[in-house]
DNA sequence: ACCTGAACACCGTTCAAGT
DNA sequence: ACCTGAACACCGTTCAAGT
């Protein structure tokens, strides 16, 4: 890593550089040839340099996921459940910026570089979670992954038509009122 | 239709058998080319038969659909809210059957032949909550499109994640609860 | 060490040539 | 009238050959 000769430092951070404007255009599912075509680098390099999809994803997605655990961690300071919904409201933007990206740590596994750069994200998500939960304001009976999963959801479904988009915040809302039971 | 040749009709009905069997496999997006391969007919005539893959799913679930707008017209006469409900219940069954079905309908436009043939069973869905909301036991500010969003939504999780379609039932019960407000 | 691009195995879609 | 499959334009992934 500290190493490497200067091509190939140049060559990496060329490749993130142009996917990061890649999946800001067509999402997550963008085209990995269309990448390296516009990086102006073998599709070889490429893979060199990010064996997966999702390794590429990762590179990309490291520090928005740290700025999410960061925020979580900061909003823990204020009351519980405005503190939860706000964190909430920031995965969600950040979700419907990065299209498909709901879909890929919804199904990301252990076996997924996502996965594990999101863990410290997940963990502090939770502490908000539990603490709301101890006030007594939120229900019992849903976990972490059963917010993540309908917040994941609200995404998906802004993705699929910009008619929806327009009623993501109303749907967050009826979201949020059933947490709250 | 009526006078087509026999060979014809033959390929028309062996192919949708086939895409029966390979939708229940692969699901929504599987490879057409496949479909003809196992019917044992060239490409040209699958794509003459259904010009696109909806309206070759359209000619696969309109039974289906014709079935839910059925059933919404007899839980009419059952009580309100039990019977949307129970409606969305089944509803939530057809588009985990048919993996992919719920981004079809989801992002289906006026071009699209799905589009079309689902609109009599949303229509008496709408019925349903309608009633619904008359009596009083449904917020009066969710509509037909924010119930389909979130019950299809619903089934992209389960598709997911294994993990995650076992809390199914538990998700549908706190949308249930947020709609009802 | 690292880079390149051809090669392979897939798609969806179209259309000239056959019967 | 209908069927066939080659042709075209794309993918993702691998890997022999080059520097």
């Amino acid at each position: 890593m500290v190493n490497q000769r200067a091509d190939a430092r140049r060559n990496y951070e060329r490749i993130l550089e142009v996917a990061e404007d890649v999946v800001a255009e067509q999402g997550t599912q963008a085209s990995l040839r269309e990448v390296a075509r516009r990086a102006g680098v073998g599709l070889g390099t490429l893979y060199r340099h990010f064996p997966t999809r999702d390794a590429l994803l990762e590179a990309l997605l490291r520090q928005h996921f740290d700025d999410l655990a960061e925020a979580a961690r900061e909003l823990s300071a204020g009351p519980p459940v405005e503190a939860l919904e706000e964190w909430l409201r920031r995965f969600l933007a950040g979700s419907t910026t990065y299209r498909g990206l709901a879909q890929l740590l919804m199904t990301a596994d252990a076996s997924s570089p996502l996965d594990a750069s999101c863990q410290a994200m997940r963990e502090a998500a939770g502490q908000l979670l539990a603490r709301a939960q101890e006030a007594g304001h939120v229900r019992s009976d849903v976990d972490r992954t059963d917010v993540f999963a309908l917040v994941s959801a609200l995404s998906w479904i802004a993705e699929q038509a910009p008619a929806l988009a327009d009623r993501t915040e109303h749907l967050f809302g009826l979201v949020m009122t059933a947490i709250r039971g």
